[in-house]
DNA sequence: TATTTTACTGAACAGTGGTTAATAAAAAGG
DNA sequence: CCTTTTTATTAACCACTGTTCAGTAAAATA
């Protein structure tokens, strides 16, 4: 039988979470398996099941990670010293740039179909969501309605979604960027 | 052998397009099989490779299908006595209603990653594009830039994407729907 | 050094999938 | 009625899947 790796390669839930998220980015949920994941990681397919209870669970830590990173990143610009106007600005453009710059994490969040991955994802989205809403709502002086949210959140996912496909990176798209959040903004001004 | 049907059921082209149809919208390309289909309309798996090449060939017809949908619906609003502002209202809310209720279609035109499928489509989503695009033009009297139209677009896009994926249909989502495009209209008027 | 624990391997299981070949029955044509 | 063509059924093939598990060697511990 092949040995056992010796422990300075010595297989943990990081790397198996890197070499996942990679796989699952590119090529989807479905079309990765296990013994892909393995194989990247150059070790045998059951081997993931000792870190993981299943295919599932291992999405599903994946993705919890990406909503936290979200957060603290919402977090991170509500706390900085600016005019509200700006501070708006800056979280329509860092909800962007935390996008394209994460797509691998963003996508599992946002742009999964799969019934079975799903019935994990409740509580995540809408918290996110209700964040986004919050400091969206604070920065307005409360002026802006629910479907007024809604529509930033969409056009912003719009944005994000489309280059995430297309492999770009923010640097290069950080003009266009700020002329989609300044018509953002335009659009829910009083 | 379990007899051959009596020709008043014979299985025909549009059946199984029906049939699949219905299936890949609600559970998407990879968790509809052959043998999923075959069940929906009584018949057996084979039979559907008399009248289809293959999985793809058949999901293709499909996209093909709706992608000429999508065409004539544009055409249809173009061609209608309206106000050019009701007509760009009409327009923005044909293509969110186009992506929701074609959502399998439209997950392979703007957001698969599956090469397989990507493969088969070259010419019709940038034709579809490049008529959504010149519809916009048209309506503002060319008043409207480069990145505003791309705006309007990856908003719409995001709009779709996002209820993609939550799978919802469009009758729950037209109030939200007009209030998005509502929206649009707004940031984009001079 | 001996034992236990930890981390891992790879075979096996029980499915599912697309696709095809052999075959049979209904319909059409004569 | 018989033959041919059309349309369907079914079994079979093969590649692949998630998951489990008995076995095993390195590392930690005693």
């Amino acid at each position: 039988m092949t040995p056992r790796k010796s422990v300075e390669q010595e297989l943990t839930k990081e790397m198996i979470l890197e070499a996942a998220r990679g796989l699952f980015i590119q090529e989807g949920y479905d079309h990765v398996s296990m013994r892909k994941i393995a194989k990247v990681l150059d070790c045998s397919h059951g081997a993931i099941y000792y870190h993981f209870k299943n295919k599932a669970d291992l999405f599903y830590a994946l993705v919890a990670k990406g909503f936290s990173l979200l957060d603290s990143e919402l977090d991170r610009v509500m706390e900085k010293q600016l005019p509200n106007e700006q501070k708006l600005m800056n979280i329509f453009l860092e909800y962007i740039r935390f996008g394209i710059n994460n797509s691998s994490h963003y996508e599992t969040m946002f742009l999964t179909k799969d019934q079975e991955l799903k019935s994990f994802l409740q509580e995540e989205p809408n918290h996110s969501f209700e964040k986004f809403t919050q400091a969206v709502t604070v920065l307005t002086d409360d002026s802006v309605t629910l479907q007024e949210v809604w529509f930033v959140f969409l056009s912003l996912h719009g944005f994000v979604a489309h280059f995430c496909f297309k492999g770009q990176c923010f640097d290069d798209l950080s003009v266009l960027a700020e002329s989609h959040c300044r018509l953002l903004i335009k659009a829910i001004k009083k």
